[in-house]
DNA sequence: GTGGCAACGATAATGATTGTCAAAAACGCA
DNA sequence: TGCGTTTTTGACAATCATTATCGTTGCCAC
């Protein structure tokens, strides 16, 4: 039987990528997150990257996105559903909460009669800085 | 200068996927229209029928969504600005529209000094045939 | 008709993500 | 501190949807 140990081990790897991920400031991509880590010396490989952070995600450590014709994005968020504005050129992120929103996509997929109902939401924009 | 023809032609396998989009209730991928297509007795290369769904996707004629994890979906869609409910199982998609959504989405971004605004919205959920 | 040029399509290339599996490292326990 | 068990790692190969090539086909304006 043994439902026993959870069994996550703390690992040098895991440290850094969550400690890199704690100092950005707007979404990165793995590959990014791999880059930054290999420039300061730390020596983390490309699966592991990637394991980390769909481990992160699935923990809901941290959030995915995934824009139009790029590859997954990372970024460490705050607790609770919300969605996000983000910027198209710098990344940079703020979380926004809808409650309005939250519960028109619940009423509506009501009245079409769907169950199990879930949403994806961003909004994308230029921020003050990089509108120069 | 001319700004001549916007040189559209029209061929045979152009007609089939449009015709083919036509028929179909949700969303389906390239692969699968491609396959259906063939079935049918069409003649179409895969190529051409990626070629054929992005460029009426330019056009504003045909919607897309990338769910999570798998290929690139199509649907012939309404005019104008509006956003879906799909079931997860089958594709079933209704059109929905939410103007507060809209709004909230651009007052929020002015809030935070973003411009060019856009946003992605979709809603899943499982279907009142597909419930069972 | 016919010539120019868009469209086609078989095939190769791309590129992010995932699978593999032997070697390395954690950690509970002695 | 040493050991055995189990997880984690990571170099490398594999996947697979999409895109790029580029010679051929055929639409269509004249
Ligand atoms: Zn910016
Ligand atoms: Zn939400
Ligand atoms: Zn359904
Ligand atoms: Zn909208």
């Amino acid at each position: 039987m043994s439902e026993s140990s959870a069994a996550v081990r703390n690992t040098r790897q895991r440290s850094a990528v969550s400690a890199l991920l704690g100092e950005m400031e707007g979404f990165h991509s793995a590959q990014d997150l791999h880059a930054m880590l290999r420039q300061r010396g730390e020596r983390v490989g490309l699966t592991t990257v990637y394991r980390t952070l769909q481990g992160l995600a699935d923990a809901g450590e941290i959030d995915v996105m995934r824009p139009p014709g790029g590859e997954h994005l990372y970024r460490r968020c705050s607790e609770g559903h919300h969605h996000h504005l983000v910027c198209r050129v710098c990344g940079r992120t703020v979380e926004v909460a809808g409650p309005a929103v939250e519960s028109w996509a619940d009423r509506v997929a009501a009245q079409h009669g769907y169950a199990d109902v879930s949403h994806t939401l961003e909004i994308f924009g230029t921020c003050p800085t990089c509108v120069r």
